[in-house]
DNA sequence: GCGTATTTTCAGTTTTTTCTGAAAATTCAG
DNA sequence: CTGAATTTTCAGAAAAAACTGAAAATACGC
């Protein structure tokens, strides 16, 4: 492990648990990506320094994140692992996961909430639901739509920024002038 | 406490360290989001059943997300709390959080990385370093900018969807075809 | 199929995080 | 100012999460 492998791995362990995972998780992935060649558990295990049943479940996580390829030789029954795809694809599996685990189970439970027969004291509270449940649910089918793009135009999305928002601002600062004129 | 109210302080507190913060605290501002009224550390340590200690560094750390306003009223000491703003702007309040949280500190270590002398050994690695920086680097910019729009223009570009992309989308099918007819 | 190389599981241990409650610090009505 | 009301702090307790290592299960080359 280079210093600068070294020195990404710490920092991934680090932001593990802020990243929905820990540390070993996080460590484990630093290492694959960096790396040129795919890793089998053993070799994990013996870099991190960590035991063989940590890694397996810190594989397990990783694939349930679906950030995981496998590779098998022929002649090796040990099982090699390198990131899934492109950092871009990567970075589309964790917004889809995350939004599966933090936006979603809420989003169920507003909307059966908001079924529910309205009761005189929730008045005020149910009002406060809908709107963040309408939020939520912008957001969701956001999610949901980046996920049927194609890479490249995730990227020239993201290039374009805000650039539409933009566009908004200056339009109705135009109306806006054209107001006071009025 | 309705059923309705007490539903949702489950929920936002089962939540909690899904979204980056505690048990406690997801509870803490479920209450305040529901309520129609301000309320003070005691009642919600006494609606909630948890120490005074407890609320107040989960009130800490709901100011850090600066996602409280302070009510004092006259004649009396306690410091009443409510929600800092309408849901957009909470919401808009906690992508910048996390952005600082779990973006910003790796994208700073990688422009570090990057900029020390280039050794063989990590050729790959760097290249794979400069991607995600590119890809991090992007989205921060873009979190940036969502930061300066107007919550209604937030709101229609929210609503907008990835239209953009689809159109890219489209445009690259019409000269697909075009191109198979030349 | 056999047998061993490899992976998974999980009970027990360690580490980390959260929570309590009482003491210290602060604030503000009088 | 004064002093009681209120908030904050923090050492220690409790709870939760992460980790180990060995035993059980599985997989696959021969």
């Amino acid at each position: 492990m280079t210093p600068l492998t070294e020195r990404l791995v710490l920092h991934f362990g680090e932001m593990g648990s802020r990243w929905g995972f820990n540390r070993t998780v996080g460590q484990m992935y630093a290492l694959l990506l960096l790396g040129e060649h795919p890793l089998c558990a053993d070799e994990l295990a013996a870099t991190l320094g960590v035991s063989r049943g940590n890694v397996s479940m810190g594989l397990k996580e990783l694939q349930a994140w679906r950030l995981l390829r496998e590779h098998r030789i022929a002649g090796d029954r040990k099982v090699y692992f390198s990131p899934a795809g492109p950092i871009l694809e990567l970075a589309r599996r964790v917004l889809e996961e995350r939004m599966r685990r933090e936006v979603e189970p809420t989003l169920l439970l507003l909307g059966e909430l908001l079924e529910q027969p309205d009761n005189a004291a929730d008045r005020h509270a149910l009002h406060k639901l809908r709107e963040i449940h309408d939020l939520l649910d912008t957001t969701a089918e956001w999610a949901r739509e980046i996920q049927t793009l194609r890479s490249e135009h995730v990227q020239r999305l993201l290039k374009l920024g805000t650039s539409m928002g933009k566009l908004l601002e200056f339009t109705d600062r135009l109306r806006g002038e054209q107001g006071k004129r009025d």
